[in-house]
DNA sequence: TCAAACATACATTCATAATGCATTTATTAT
DNA sequence: ATAATAAATGCATTATGAATGTATGTTTGA
């Protein structure tokens, strides 16, 4: 029971993207790579690769290929929910199965509802938060990112 | 980010022997073994074995060896809490791990609080249910378990 | 047209949960 | 006492899926 390093890597890609975004909102928006990531974060390349093309696809950033290219954010800080972003990479299995293997109890079984249901609490609870409410110490942030790698 | 089949086992064993438990008050209470269960649910009973030994040391469960040996609630359903059934079985590990591999986000990190805390609501929320809860449809679970194997 | 950057597919490794097997120990009926 | 039964224990193996690695394709700007 343990959120995936997969759905980490993503949030700390998120975090590092907003963590510029926060810094200057006039200048044209930095972009950041693949590698620029891994430099900071000491990651392999190839999973920080899938990661970010899953956070394109879900249109949380914004990519460009070729010279130059990279990545930011797609919306403002305030407008990327963590309940979204963890749902979305973690997948949004059931913290409770019934089919594998099969279980006799199943039709007058109260568990998995209860399940279900603090499972349901847990991102209602999350999607209080946005990436902007990991933004509260934005300049020690960059200050991390811009020293690390 | 699901319980593992160990966990799912340990409730369904206890969703047994509680079935039976409701059954009659008087009665010396049945004992199960872990063949029976093996049966019931089509288990492996190597896997039920050491589950059963797990439910034994966290005192929910008395086993007892021997020629006419099995086990049996330790306590009333009523006081078995599936928050602590579920926490110890599935082992109180943090949802989100910023060490392994380490995070330079870490010392202004906002996120690993915030999951903590949902993790935290969601036990809060288990902690509501015993295993009485899971009782509504006894009649029903005894018709099941009593059929099944 | 070259180089930089993401996109994509597939293969491999690693961690760990899930099993399997064998043996030991305790208990009780006979 | 003894045999049978049931949990306890330890170690080995398998299965699953996450985590990586390798390779190549595609897009884009200089």
């Amino acid at each position: 029971m343990q959120l995936k390093k997969y759905t980490d890597y993503g949030l700390r890609i998120l975090m590092y993207l907003a963590s510029f975004d926060a810094d200057d909102k006039c200048a044209e928006p930095k972009l950041a790579t693949i590698r620029e990531i891994c430099d900071t974060f000491d990651l392999s390349a190839n999973h920080v690769n899938k990661v970010v093309h899953h956070l394109g696809r879900l249109q949380l950033i914004e990519t460009r290929r070729g010279k130059n290219g990279g990545f930011l954010l797609a919306k403002q800080p305030e407008d990327i929910s963590l309940a979204f972003v963890i749902r979305q990479l973690e997948g949004d299995e059931k913290w409770i199965e019934c089919e594998n293997p099969y279980c006799v109890a199943m039709p007058a079984c109260e568990l998995k509802g209860i399940v279900a249901r603090g499972k349901e609490l847990f991102y209602d609870y999350l999607s209080q938060y946005t990436l902007k409410s990991l933004m509260v110490k934005a300049p020690q942030l960059r200050q991390i990112f811009s020293t690390a790698s």
